[in-house]
DNA sequence: ACATAATCTAAGCAAATGCTTAGAATAAAC
DNA sequence: GTTTATTCTAAGCATTTGCTTAGATTATGT
């Protein structure tokens, strides 16, 4: 005997996701949010307690979304050349009208850092890591790497699409290009 | 016939820019820059006109620090030696206290993106290319390279340098040293 | 149709933001 | 020592921030 919420958590949560993306976390207002996820204030801090909360909640809406490529890395036999597919990928992914947003959750470790709150750190890190175990994974496919070469590469690796997701936003195809291009000659 | 400043503007400077550095530009407030500057808000507004334009100043004074090891670069006659060298400066250059606050341009490049003001911007543009411009000379030094493998791999050593940027804030120092090493492999 | 419990509207809160200003303090020129 | 131009102090401004709340609205179960 109540009335039903008009708007699904899922799709605002969406829009929610790709204005953080977009516009970053401390820039992004609760005001801004309001207009784009179209419901009232009241609402917002009814579903998800705070700005905060509605951040958390974009996080996990992101890793749902990104799934899509690192899934396509995760069941790919080909050891470096599936990574190097996903660095292709990851561009794609992270375009929106010619315009590449970046990787949100790189976006947030720069913008915020140390003085992230702890539970969204985590969050955060733990990211990375299943990423970097992707990347060991695929390594480990070419049986010549011994254990140091793949623990080299990996961080190698990581610091590489680090690079990518940053330049992506500011750099062109070519030159995004010449980067993966080169950037595998090393593996 | 009156009085002097009790402060010198290159010296508050310094202590603007350690701030922006560490901390970001949207999320450093002119009541902190007070305190870190050590002079009151008055003085601020007298000397730098506005927030942005102790921002622009503290780029300005970063350019200046940051040539210690530009400089070295285009001195350098060891081809991609003295880049490799440059990415292992630059970790020495952006550590303060074993933790690493990035590259300034980088960082601000990276919070502000599209959205900084276009004087800012272009301060931001002509530091990068500039940046490039020494990659290019210094690739150069290798005349086995012909000009579209030097472009190429010019453009690779950018996203790389944003990359280890990015990277050294928040992984640790085997993890940046295996990306410079692997990094450097095939040029 | 009615009661009910949840939703939505919109006004408002304290705190923080970038910036300004009136008036006291101070050092240089005479 | 007096005048005077400049700096400094500290209070205050309008706006924006994240968040709250009283009251109107509305869909639901009977």
């Amino acid at each position: 005997m109540a009335r039903k919420k008009q708007y699904i958590e899922q799709e605002v949560l969406e829009k929610a996701m790709s204005l953080f993306w977009r516009n970053g976390y401390e820039t992004t207002t609760v005001r801004m949010l309001e207009k784009e996820m179209g419901i009232n204030q009241f609402s917002i801090y009814a579903s998800f307690g705070s700005k905060q909360g509605v951040f958390l909640e974009s996080i996990n809406t992101y890793k749902k979304k990104i799934s899509t490529i690192t899934s396509t890395l995760e069941n790919s036999q080909n050891g470096v050349v599936g990574i190097k597919q996903y660095f292709y990928d990851f561009l794609e992914f992270a375009k929106e009208n010619k315009v590449s947003k970046g990787c949100l959750v790189t976006n947030t470790v720069n913008e915020l850092g140390q003085k992230a709150d702890p539970v969204l750190l985590e969050e955060l890190t733990k990211f990375a890591d299943d990423i970097k175990l992707l990347f060991v994974n695929n390594l480990k496919q070419d049986h010549q790497k011994d254990a140091l070469t793949i623990e080299s590469q990996a961080n190698y690796l990581m610091t590489s699409i680090l690079g990518l997701s940053v330049a992506s936003k500011i750099f062109n195809n070519k030159q995004l290009e010449d980067f993966i291009e080169t950037a595998f000659k090393n593996l």
